[in-house]
RNA sequence: GCGUUCAUAGCUCAGCUGGAUAGAGCAUCGGUUUGCGGUACCGAAGGUCUGAGGUUCGAAUCCUCAUGGGCGUACCA
């Protein structure tokens, strides 16, 4: 239910009764409980332009605006707010209908769109380390909002697979004949250290390797056999990070670098033909006005770098999977690079003219004294340790009243560790740097992934100790009734914003909010007690479930699990 | 140097295209009739929104300057 949109429609007419001539209505949430639900604040800007006491108009528009389905009343306040309230009976209706309806009565997109959404890009060379965690997990949770939302979404894990440090692993892998199976290739991080101690020590070896760069890269099919090895291998492992993560990034969603070399001429040719390329310090550059630095496309010895790269894959992006909004999950620190990318694919047709490019950028993981996240000697943190930590301190802070097996409080350490971290990373405004925080992420106050799960799993208690069916029609008796309900209905309005704005940080709040409200619901309306009626009880029994499924749906969003029992 | 981004309660953060008395959580202090999961709920206290100007009916939000951080600054990605 798109509900700030019915309400507009509602403003709308009895502007126009007003004979007021408006482009665009849009209500907000009121700030303030005595202030109703929502407030339209548009008339002050409308009275200066008028010329006329803003407060006349307000009076008038209120008393046209229809308060006999959707609004119970408006009321005129301060200069010329309309304080707005949501009629009861139309909640009770509106909420009823969301919780029978399996996709929450959100409607199919108008337009759906198809979208790209670049995220992770992990290096082949390397072991998965912290700095790839935010974009894993903010893409991951972008695609599954716009794909839930009805867009058409595809996902493109542009990983790191070409470059000269290659051929230095590649020989190492043949001289050290390993396979998938090999302790040694466990460790990605040793066994590049390996391979680049021998490189620096033996200078056969080093030779070696620069024969093994020239050789993949012009196709040799004995080394691109072993290349093709060695990516599969460490690709595997990334795997099975995203799916300790619960990331649905597949085989298939991979494109890596190599992927658009026989393109990266092209590019430079396209550039080329539209005049766009001037050679400077012996390098093929794009300058564009006001900017310092050129963009580089190709290198003095012949070489393609990044840019050219990331102009391949627009084009691909806009021409083969013929996307009409592209982001691109990576850190704040590229942001440079791909305004300038951006502009040159604009500018040379790489892309067409409507197409929606963004830098969905990102801040960097900080300790909690302020820096960097490190390790103690200050190497970088591997995501698989991270992860692996994040579960044994879940598995240590779970304190259940329940009994379990050891491989039931597995999965339970699993679910609460890994959304620990992955909410505490989504939950606040991606473009700051965030403080990773074991203590806070895992408590059960406060706004983290445990308390929404703990939430849910309060829910779900109930329904075993009620034992029967739950019907789907919800009546409004109390304040807070009205507000959960309220609050319930605002999911789609809140989804939409997110996507648009590429945010999960609102979803997280609004699932806060939605989580206690519910607990406070919960405290002051009692469901199960005997001097209930079964009538109320029906009611409050099916608010919560409606609760519980908003909460569910919203987390799974986020890439976040439930358990029935904490 | 230039560019970019940020500065909100002791701490961690919200604050949507300018709107009413700037909101949460943590920490602190106090409270909750045998409590359907008290791992919860309620309340109190806590602010010159870094500083100074400007725009206007109205600014945490927009503009300018200053101060202090982060990041980037042509052949790595």
């Amino acid at each position: 239910m798109k509900l700030k949109k019915e309400i507009s429609k509602i403003i709308a007419e009895a502007l126009e009764q007003a004979s007021i001539c408006v482009d665009e209505v849009s209500v907000n949430e009121a700030t303030r409980p005595e202030f109703g639900d929502y407030q339209y604040n548009g008339i002050m800007p409308l009275a200066k332009m008028l010329q006329r006491n803003p407060r006349e108009i307000a009076q008038q528009v209120a008393s046209l605006i229809k308060t006999d389905g959707m609004i119970a009343k408006v009321e005129v306040a301060g200069p010329g707010f309309i304080n707005i309230w949501i009629d009861s009976h139309w909640l009770c209706d509106a909420a009823s209908v969301m919780l029978q309806d399996e996709h929450f009565a959100i409607a199919p997109r108008e337009n759906p769109i198809r979208v790209v959404v670049d995220y992770s890009g992990p290096n082949m060379a390397k072991q998965m380390h912290v700095g790839h965690l935010r974009s894993t997990i903010i893409g991951d949770t972008l695609a599954n909002l716009l794909e839930f939302l009805g867009d058409e979404v595809i996902r493109q894990n542009h990983i790191g697979d070409w470059g000269t440090q290659f051929g230095m692993l590649v020989a190492y892998l043949e001289e050290s004949g390993l396979d998938e199976g090999s302790e040694n290739l466990k460790d990605l991080e040793q066994f590049y250290k390996d391979a680049k101690k021998r490189f620096d020590e033996e200078a056969d070896f080093a030779d070696k390797a620069r024969e093994y760069v020239v050789k993949i890269q012009s196709g040799d099919a004995h080394c691109l056999y072993l290349w093709q090895k060695f990516i599969d291998i460490s690709l595997g492992h990334c795997e099975e990070i995203y799916k300790e993560l619960g990331v649905g990034l597949a085989r298939e969603d991979v494109r890596a670098e190599s992927f658009y070399n026989e393109r990266l001429p092209l590019v430079v040719d396209l550039l080329e033909r539209e005049k766009m390329v001037e050679v400077s310090e012996g390098a093929r550059c794009v300058f564009l006005s006001g900017e310092e630095t050129p963009v580089i496309v190709q290198k003095q010895d012949g070489g393609y770098l990044y840019a050219t790269t990331d102009l391949a894959a627009l084009w691909y992006r806009s021409e083969v999977l013929h996307a009409k909004r592209l982001l691109y999950v990576v850190d704040a620190r590229q942001s440079d690079h791909f305004k300038q990318v951006f502009r040159v694919a604009k500018a040379s047709g790489l892309v067409r003219e409507d197409e929606q490019l963004e830098h969905i950028s990102f801040g960097t993981m900080m300790n909690r004294d302020g820096k960097p996240f490190k390790t103690r000697d200050g190497g970088t943190v591997r995501l698989i340790d991270l992860l692996s930590e994040a579960v044994a301190r879940a598995k240590e802070s779970i304190n259940s009243k329940e009994e379990y097996s050891d491989k039931e409080l597995e999965v339970l350490a699993q679910v609460i560790g890994i959304g620990a971290v992955k909410y505490a990373d989504l939950s606040i405004n991606r473009e700051s740097n965030y403080i990773f925080d074991w203590d806070k992420m895992l408590s059960l106050e406060g706004n983290t992934s445990l308390y929404q799960q703990y939430a849910y799993a309060r829910i779900m208690s109930i329904f075993r100790r009620y034992g029967g069916e739950i019907g789907n029609t919800i009546s409004i008796d109390t304040e807070i009734e009205h507000r959960l309900s309220l609050a319930l209905l605002r999911f789609e309005d809140v989804l939409e914003k997110a996507a648009k704005d590429a945010a999960p940080h609102q979803i997280t709040s609004y699932l806060y909010e939605v989580a206690t409200l519910f607990m406070r619901f919960y405290e002051q309306n009692p469901i199960l007690k005997e001097e209930i009626s079964e009538e109320v009880r029906q009611s409050r029994l099916a608010l919560a479930s409606l609760c519980g499924k908003v909460i569910k749906q919203g987390l799974a969003i986020l890439g976040i699990g439930v358990v029935e029992r904490i």
